[in-house]
DNA sequence: CAGCATCCCTTGAGATACTG
DNA sequence: CAGTATCTCAAGGGATGCTG
């Protein structure tokens, strides 16, 4: 004799999803990769170490803020080291870690599915839009 | 005899390269499997054709209004398809496209690397919290 | 059944200015 | 050189209620 209604029901299963969602290592990946100035700065330190200001120059269209919020981000996850030379000025230079290079096929992968059919995409959007148009 | 100063020319910049990243089909990609669905919506669709209540059902966390916006803005990239079936009551069935289970290769190398290296992520932030709180 | 409309709140991210 | 600090705004996303 549950008191529970399917409503509660409903509600503890959405809870319980969300948090198997959470856990799911392919979300938590995806969350961090998805990040705006990821890819970038993964793929600009595929090619060897950077400094913050080479890192700074490349990636120009982000913000000091945004650029040092990435690499923290990536650096407690053990995708890249800091290192940090002390001299006048100081050097901080950033890697791949061994973890960080792993990943990189893997982003490699997914740059070339997109590259390959973002010719396609674009098509079905242009499409996709003109059709709402004409029924709207 | 340029009248430009630096601070501009850094400004035209940071234009500039937003642009590209904008454009880059990478970060496109990325932009949308970054999205809190749909990796989830996409694995799901990679078994077969499912309904909208089955879809519902199965991640149950997202609501109506999360999951049909997701839908649609992979119906709009052309990564699945939506057929109305004209009865009482309506049957709506979502399915990959083609161009959608070719992606689905390269999000499975995605998960295969985030469950063999989600143990070493989870370890580097924990190392990383610990030394963040002992030196503030 | 398969949504849409509305309200609301949190988070991401840019701009700007300052510092060890 | 390599950041930090603060402010602000827009977008993402959740809750709730209604509909062809």
């Amino acid at each position: 004799m549950t008191t529970r209604t399917a409503a509660e029901r409903r509600a503890d299963a959405r809870t319980s999803h969300l948090t198997r969602v959470a856990d799911c290592p392919t979300n938590r990946l995806l969350e961090r990769i998805g990040e705006k100035w990821v890819s970038l700065v993964l793929k600009e330190l595929a090619d060897g170490p950077r400094r913050y200001g080479d890192l700074a120059r490349t990636i120009a269209s982000a913000s000091p803020k945004m650029l040092t919020q990435t690499l923290r981000r990536l650096e407690r996850d053990g995708l890249l080291s800091r290192t940090v030379t002390p001299a006048v000025p100081v050097r901080v230079e950033y890697a791949l870690t061994p973890l960080g290079q792993s990943l990189m096929p893997v982003l490699y992968a997914l740059s070339g599915w997109a590259e390959r059919n973002i010719e396609q995409v674009e098509a079905a959007r242009r499409s996709y839009d003109v059709a709402q148009r004409s029924s709207s």
